[in-house]
DNA sequence: CGGGTTTGACCGGCGC
DNA sequence: GCGCCGGTCAAACCCG
């Protein structure tokens, strides 16, 4: 595949130069890949959908973003508000599965996909009317890479002052045709 | 005691 | 129609 590769450095207090080993990246100062998905005429919400049931998509993730996702009538829970969400997906290379975004996540289930060595793990925002919710998984193939899904939008500011991913966050939706 | 995690059950979509 | 599989629920549990 031949899509473009971006590389993003988190804007950290430490060492932000782009010559970080990957060994000396961590929680404070992961390294963002991601991949643009506009050349890609494959429907968004089928190839979301099949992220990791389909193919083995290697090193690199590709954003899902704005694809519409009916939500069933009948779905039970009742956090069915809002038809179309907004859903992307990018891998940080980090030793903790959970980074810290600023938000806080409360976790309501972990599963065991086929064909990866490592559960998922759903998180929800628990701030009150905020549904967003991200999926966390480690790339069975590099486990040194946390596969990381966000589902919907923060309908409020974070609670701590950890700017540094909302920054990064901002600048995917930004740059991301919707 | 309150909030988060764990974990098995349940539900619904999808492919065969 | 049936079975597989991913996503969610919720009760029990844990921990500060």
């Amino acid at each position: 595949m031949s899509m473009e590769k971006y590389q993003i450095f988190l804007p950290v207090s430490g060492p932000s130069s782009p010559s970080v080993s990957p060994s000396s990246l961590s929680t404070e100062n992961p390294l963002i890949y991601f991949h643009g998905d506009s050349e890609n005429e494959v429907r968004p919400e089928s190839r979301f959908q099949h992220l990791d049931a389909k193919n083995s998509v290697s090193q690199t993730s590709r954003i899902r973003k704005g694809s519409e996702l009916k939500v069933k009538p009948g779905k039970r829970g009742g956090d069915g508000d809002d038809c179309r969400k907004h859903r992307f997906a990018f891998e940080t290379r980090s030793q903790v599965d959970i980074l810290d975004d600023g938000y806080r996540w409360r976790k309501y289930g972990q599963k065991t996909v086929k064909r990866s060595r490592f559960p998922r793990s759903y998180y929800r925002c628990t701030s009150t009317g905020c549904n967003v919710k991200k999926q966390v998984q480690r790339n069975s193939k590099d486990e040194g890479i946390v596969v990381t899904t966000y589902e919907g939008m923060h309908n409020h500011a974070t609670e701590r002052s950890s700017e540094n991913f909302e920054d990064i966050l901002r600048q995917i939706q930004t740059c991301t045709p919707f």
